[in-house]
RNA sequence: GCCAAUGUGGCUCAGGGGUAGAGCAAUUCACUCGUAAUGAAUAGGCCGUGGGUUCGAUUCCCACCAUUGGCUCCA
């Protein structure tokens, strides 16, 4: 039996043979929640129970990701503190705790250098120390602002003058320091153990880019020095899988000063796993009742402004020509949904047409902003696996399925579906000049497309402002090496873009309407994927989509010709086989195959020769004798299973 | 676009006001070799680009280009 003791005596039960694993409180309206967390019978377990005011819990550990916050936001006070101590004329904007670590964004002069990093951090370590008690009390509105004024934070007087009337303004005191806090925090910053400033960043004052740039520090926390050493090798192994750099390494990429910004190169092994997925993709799709398209990849500036991309969008698009002198001005596509919508308009379409698949391997062009772009991962041209699918309102709830089941077939077959998660991205109403149509035909879409999420049983998490300016999104997303989020496909419902074209099918009843579109990908932008892949896999791609299959290295030369005749005898099977018949030993072509991680390296010697057999080695470092044979059906069987 | 850091042979990096250095890779030669590096020799650089300061700049200053990390943006 494990009680937690509260101050005023009362007690937290837990069952027999408990253990309590975490526990914290958050105080508001007079009564306190403490959240527990437990292992009962060897299951971690959490609740959650209302306690009187006044009482408290001691955090004891840090397993829970609600305590691990309470460390990281207490050590973003310590670093304010110690900014406030050293550079006393700093303006304090806001340090929440995030995924990792914390932040805090100052509005100063003082320029953060690493030197200036260093000797916070020493002013860090002093307040730890110094195991100042942190407390919490409140004032009324008026009081508050006036104490935030009295002591010059600008911003701190902006945000409680933000907050909704009557609500509580709590603030959490440790030694000379005061901040304004919801909180939660330790009690005192003694507790905070070990910590490191990793990285000096802007950031916009409240994310606008029309509001000052202040300077972010960015910081890691924990309650012990091997949690931080580890989280330090965690990412400096994160940085080997880098895709930026592995993929330049391995030469899947390469970029060219000359080129410019944003345009990759995709050398020949980058440019094969493309090909893979495009085929696999093209030929999947076709399978599922989807008709390819080629459409130009540049059209008159009339086209988007039908489609009222030019109103939202001109200023990210490649345009040739100048419209005040130009007789005709063209753009080169960042999108593929008007030009598949002329495809649709070629004829009159009954409703017996529908659903109508047209899918493409479109390349669009997007001029992304300088500081926009990330190796593979954002780019000013890119091909992606588009489609769009017009259908009637009866059909939409089977089509939409068919899309989401179709893009989980393709992550789970590249071995990314466990590590995506679903974001429902909805309009802002608050912002109506960012989308167009009515509120009455958001609802609409959104009802519908929440309707068709809930029946499926998607887990998904809201982002509001994250639609397209034509409809909701269902984006699926992922994260790279680093924990940075990015969508990797995203399926759209769209009622808008119909209307707008002039797009129409003539129902039953004689009577023309409107289709639904759906805007998706089956597997994203390529460059993209191929990106993820090379971080998922660290470059060891499984075998289907590795760009060299197998390498073929005599031991001396006199097998020369043996190996030769192996190599011909993979290739006419389809296998992409590679033959080093260099003058090295084999140790050092092994090592050199090895480091390339190509999936397999097959020796031959006298022995070989003799036996008529092959020694295939795989990248564990495992070598096996087999005949060519059983070696083509061991690669046979890998691939047609897309085995990882 | 904004804030900051970086830019030295193909790659990874050292150096620093007096026209450059290492390891790997490359080339040549020798070695014919059994599962992650055989040895020797050679060649390779307008120190990102353009301007300025200076007797002299790769080094200092400015601008631009590119890369990296953030911010904003992401149809």
């Amino acid at each position: 039996m494990i009680n937690v003791v509260l101050k005023d005596g009362s007690k937290l039960e837990l069952e027999d043979g408990s253990r309590v694993i975490d526990a914290a409180v958050k105080i508001s309206e007079g009564l306190a929640r403490a959240s527990v967390a437990a292992e009962v019978n060897g299951e971690t377990a959490e609740l959650t129970a209302t306690l009187s005011d006044g009482d408290t819990l001691n955090i004891l550990t840090f397993t829970s990701e609600e305590g691990a916050r309470i460390f990281r936001h207490t050590t973003a006070h310590i670093l304010a503190q110690a900014v406030k101590r050293l550079y006393p004329q700093t303006k304090l904007a806001i340090g929440p705790a995030i995924d990792d670590g914390f932040y805090y964004d100052f509005d100063t002069d003082v320029s953060f250098t690493q030197d200036v990093l260093e000797k916070i951090e020493e002013e860090m370590k002093k307040i730890v120390k110094e195991k100042l008690p942190v407390e919490r009390f409140t004032l009324p509105r008026d009081e508050a602002i006036k104490f935030m004024q009295e002591k010059e934070e600008p911003y701190k007087v902006q945000l409680i003058e933000e907050l909704p009337e009557g609500e509580e303004i709590s603030f959490y005191r440790q030694g000379e320091f005061t901040d304004l806090c919801a909180g939660l925090h330790l009690d005192t910053t003694g507790k905070v153990k070990s910590f490191k400033l990793t990285q000096v960043a802007g950031a916009y004052w409240k994310g606008n880019e029309k509001n000052k740039m202040l300077q972010r520090i960015y910081g890691t926390s924990f309650p012990d020095k091997k949690m931080l050493t580890e989280y330090l090798e965690r990412m400096e192994e994160a940085k080997k899988r880098d895709h930026n750099k592995l993929g330049r390494e391995l030469e899947y990429f390469t970029t060219s000063d000359l080129i410019g910004q944003g345009l990759p190169i995709l050398l020949p092994k980058g440019a094969k796993v493309i090909q893979l997925m495009q085929r696999f993709v093209e030929d999947e799709e076709a399978k599922r009742g989807w008709q390819l398209t080629k459409t130009p990849y540049m059209a008159k500036s009339d086209l988007y402004k039908l489609s009222g991309h030019w109103d939202h969008y001109k200023d990210g698009m490649f345009v040739m020509g100048d419209e005040e002198t130009d007789k005709e001005v063209f753009a080169l596509r960042p999108m593929t949904c008007p030009f598949q919508y002329q495809a649709y308009l070629n004829r009159g379409r009954s409703y017996r047409d529908l659903p109508l698949r047209y899918d493409e391997t479109s390349t669009l062009f997007r001029n992304e902003a300088s500081g926009e772009m990330h190796g593979l991962i954002r780019v000013r041209q890119f091909t992606i696996s588009e489609g769009h699918l017009m259908c009637r309102p009866d059909q939409l709830e089977e089509e939409f399925k068919s899309c989401l089941e179709l893009a989980i077939y393709m992550l789970k077959t590249l071995g990314l579906l466990e590590d995506v998660s679903y974001r429902f991205s909805q309009w802002d109403p608050s912002d109506r000049e960012k989308y167009i149509g009515t509120e009455e035909q958001w609802d609409e879409a959104q009802g519908t497309m929440q309707k068709i999420l809930d029946h499926l049983g998607i887990d998904y998490k809201i982002g509001i402002g994250e639609a397209a300016f034509y409809g909701p999104k269902l984006d699926i997303q992922i994260k790279n090496v680093f924990g940075k989020e990015d969508t990797l496909i995203t399926i759209q419902v769209d009622q808008m873009l119909a209307e707008k074209f002039g797009m129409v099918y003539t129902d039953k009843d004689g009577t023309k309407k409107n289709p639904y579109i759906i805007h998706r990908t089956s597997i994203g932008c390529y460059e993209r994927t191929l990106a993820l892949l090379i971080e998922k896999y660290a470059g060891a791609f499984p075998l289907w989509l590795a760009p060299e299959q197998v390498r073929v290295m005599p031991i001396i030369d006199k097998q020369g010709d043996y190996c030769a005749d192996l190599v011909n005898k993979l290739k006419a099977k389809g296998f992409r086989v590679e033959l080093d018949d260099r003058n090295e030993k084999i140790g050092y072509r092994i090592r050199e195959a090895q480091m390339e991680k190509i999936p397999y390296m097959v020796v031959i010697g006298d022995k070989e020769t003799e036996s008529g057999h092959v020694n295939v080695r795989n990248r564990k470092g495992e070598s096996q004798d087999m005949s060519a044979e059983e070696f083509i059906a061991m690669l046979t069987e890998e691939v047609e299973t897309k085995k990882r």
